[in-house]
DNA sequence: GCCTAGGTCCCGTAA
DNA sequence: TTACGGGGCCTAGGC
């Protein structure tokens, strides 16, 4: 019988050609590298940083997405997208990390001075990630009842191509006007404001109607859209992406109570 | 003589409780989690997110950001921006972590079904990190020497806060007339162009002058900016930030050189 | 390849 | 606190 492949394999850090093989090898094979240690880093590419010597956690996936975490702070401080070419060295007893990324050309070199852990990791994740509430479900929800933006609207179509971008949701009000809708799953700010108005205007010159109804959906809105929203002429409809998630799968009474359950 | 604390201690993961209580008080100490193992992890606050099980990477910083990693991507699957509260306890022999935030209300719950490694962390990280060629370093190298924009210009305030925004430069060209300087270090697109737009009219407004000039000053610029920018009267100057650099700290061979020499 | 737009964006800063 | 804009933003999707 065939032994299960250990998932966590911890590395001898005190030969650095060794330990250099064992990363390089590793990544070849599809590993996910974990390395805790004191480094410096320096990053060259659209911008250019220098990080002094100090104590990171470096991870480095299987998809070549190259992290370099200090003990502080949700970003990393120095990285590189998956896809970038991962060259494992040694140079003065030192182990070297270069990740080159093409398109845009930047490299980012790690150098540890020292190396507390070093692990190779072989993870296996076949989860399914679901994600709700987004700003597609916002439009999904409006599409299936669009009487929560406005009674008697009818959608004509969505994500529909005009010069300047895309519109969200193109309607019909019930008075015969061609409206379009702008969705945020946040706070509509003057972007938003900008954003519409331009779509408006598109439509409005492909229509060759005098005028377009330009409505933002959102959860709230800014001081400064709701007056550069009058200056425009264009219209508010609070709508929160919760609210959309139980329009899409019903009333989510009994979901809330499981997840509380679940918390406490 | 007093011995160096340990940067890396690994814990047995056989005894849940034990582990659960090294990790809790290892937090409390500021210290950095990490945790190597199979999970499920669900989501609740702006949006609502389910992961079913798979290995993956769990980091708990100092500051309390969480970040949970699967083998792939550069982004964690779920996350938690520092300040959380964390708290990590025991359910049916699984450890179970749970980071909550406040303003968004959010929470975020890791179930470990299996622990491959855990590990406290104790990282000493004082390090210097430097970045080049942001947006600030071309507004000082303009100030330095205007003339890179265009030969007279004689800038007149930065960051001047008008009724939508701030003004990145003020300057007056060589003809007399004001001109408002939008600054990007990347592309310029539709909405720099937007933006712009908006801060010629309050300035014009507030000037009570008939033409003030806008520029955009960027490396490059986007197909539709152009065309908008032609129709709003916009005018663009391209200008890379890696020319900044040179002009704020002198010709970049030297630099370059070295570096050349650094990743070879 | 370019370009647009979303994101649980995060984060700093100023009013 | 709210609001705005930057970011080495990253990433997906269309053309």
């Amino acid at each position: 019988m065939e032994e299960k492949l250990k998932r966590v394999t911890l590395l001898d850090t005190s030969n650095i050609e060794n330990l250099k093989n064992m990363l390089g090898k590793a990544l070849n094979d599809g590993r996910t590298l974990l390395i805790v240690g004191a480094c410096s880093a320096d990053y060259i590419g659209r911008a250019r940083s220098e990080l002094t010597i100090g104590d990171r956690i470096l991870i480095i996936k299987s998809d070549r997405s190259v992290l370099l975490h200090r003990p502080r702070s949700y970003k990393p401080v120095n990285w590189q997208p998956s896809g970038s070419i991962v060259n494992i060295s040694s140079k003065e007893g030192r182990l070297v990390i270069k990740c080159i990324r093409e398109r845009p050309r930047e490299t980012l070199i790690v150098k540890f001075s020292e190396i507390y852990t070093a692990a190779i990791l072989n993870l296996e994740d076949e989860g399914v990630f679901s994600l709700y509430a987004s700003e597609e479900d916002m439009r999904k929800a409006i599409l299936k009842n669009p009487d929560i933006v406005e009674e008697g609207l009818k959608p004509v179509s969505f994500e529909r191509p005009v010069t300047s971008g895309f519109i969200d949701i193109e309607a019909i009000d019930k008075n015969g006007n061609i409206v379009v809708i702008e969705i945020k799953r946040r706070t509509a700010d003057i972007d938003t404001a900008l954003q519409l108005a331009r779509y408006v205007k598109d439509l409005e010159k492909i229509k060759g109607v005098g005028k377009v109804r330009g409505i933002v959906v959102a959860p709230r809105a800014t001081t400064e859209f709701k007056r550069l929203a009058r200056s425009l002429g264009i219209e508010f409809k609070p709508l929160s992406p919760k609210r959309c998630l139980e329009i899409l799968y019903g009333t989510e009474e009994k979901r809330e109570i499981t997840l509380d359950e679940f918390i406490s």
